[in-house]
DNA sequence: ACAAAAGTGTTCCTCGTACACCCATGA
DNA sequence: TCATGGGTGTACGAGGAACACTTTTGT
């Protein structure tokens, strides 16, 4: 981070992401915990190089904070207002933690961080199984939280995560996004738990499947048999495009 | 333009404006014609100021080119890839119109405009009616095209309007739009050729209308004589918000 | 044989579409 | 009284919601 000069970036501009994952039938968001003393819990971010384009930059950012690259990744607002507490808040922050900032005196890079920033949000999903978190410098840890029970967001991060939601439900099935969360096989019960997940709300099964089918991209597999006293789900994947 | 200090601004973070506005039954955009030779159109546009939201901005240089404000306004996306001619053609622009940059040659200025800009485009519905469309520094002249018949536009600015017009398309009955574009009382078919010029397609009369009723969002007043030899039809405005 | 859960079919209702008919207006 | 165009009613079909029934599995 120190080690990267900060004029390579676009000034006053930051990218927010929003990581959505799913396990245990959950919703959940990757959200990393600030080094810094006071509990301060905020979005992976990152900022835009000279020479790359916004969705490359957010690209990147991703890969750096989940080790997987080629992620379904969509704009999904930009937040502008002129902040009132964000520079006294960072101040703060800073004045708490005197030891992190002493040896981040390298040029103006306190000067860049208490900007104002424009952040571009972007939202993204990723099969939970394939990620393994990674920590960057300035986290002390990264965590998959359910979307019910987020911790402490700093400033409005919390909204910016409920607008990502308002997305993604506008887009799970117009956009066929479903598969970003899923591993590649999948019973229909599971799909249905996924739409429960994501729009908070059960559906009926019959018509759900019916729903599904109608949609003309799955493709039934074989059955699972799960040793269960009943009859065996078939597997479904999804139709790669054509 | 020169006379203010692009220091006040927000480096490399633009505002781009399509303004829809609506007479003779056509949808249209208002666009001005760069005074430089060589025949360039471009999207009005403006940067944001340091002290003032995007939003706000947004208002700003709308109420600069139209001459009204607090007109209806709405982010549709951000346009943030690495321009490829950019700065090429600027450049070319530049050689070919030495008289007019010679007088810009303050400070950093066309240092500034040569920059990789990151562009949030809005999209603004205005009654063509209250708009004096206004001149800037800038600008030879503005006018107002339809959509169907605009002109050579710079860069990807004719992408960006079909992009906003997407997001108008969207919006356009969930969220009540219409009465931005129109007259404060209209009748049932003014109505109608407004949806037709959107969506660029016929709507069935009376299916149209019971839709619109439907929506309860509209109070009839009183009839419209208009001397044709024919049943008067019904005024309408929308109901105010509660 | 039985319970449990998946698969499938059937009815009802809503909503958009298409067609038909009635009504006011001015010539 | 006639043509013109606005207002309204009705029938049809697609698609979703709610219900019921059948099939498969392991005990």
């Amino acid at each position: 981070m120190k080690s990267q000069n900060q004029e390579n970036f676009v000034n006053q501009l930051s990218i927010d992401c929003v990581i959505f994952g799913y396990s245990q039938n959950r919703l959940k968001v990757l959200v990393p915990k600030m080094v810094f003393k006071g509990d301060f819990w905020s979005l992976p971010s990152g900022f835009v190089k000279q020479e790359e384009g916004i969705d490359q930059a957010a690209q990147r950012i991703l890969e750096e904070r989940t080790g997987i690259g080629d992620i379904f990744l969509e704009q999904y607002r930009v937040f502008g207002d002129v902040p009132r507490t964000n520079r006294e808040a960072l101040e703060k922050l800073i004045a708490m933690n005197p030891d992190i900032f002493e040896q981040l005196q390298d040029g103006n890079f306190l000067e860049w961080l208490t900007q104002r920033f424009i952040a571009i949000g972007y939202y993204a999903l990723v099969d939970i199984n394939k990620v393994t978190p990674k920590l960057t410098e300035i986290d002390q840890s990264i965590d998959w939280y359910e979307i019910t029970d987020l911790p402490q967001m700093v400033m409005d991060h919390e909204q910016h995560i409920h607008k990502a939601l308002e997305a993604l439900r506008l887009n799970l099935d117009s956009k066929l996004l479903g598969f970003n969360l899923l591993p590649e096989e999948f019973t229909m019960k599971d799909l249905q738990l996924l739409y429960e997940a994501v729009y908070d709300r059960p559906f009926r099964r019959n018509n759900f499947q019916k729903k599904m089918l109608d949609l003309d991209v799955l493709e039934r597999m074989g059955k699972k048999l799960t040793g269960a006293a009943n009859k065996a789900p078939y597997l479904y994947r999804f139709l790669t495009k054509k």
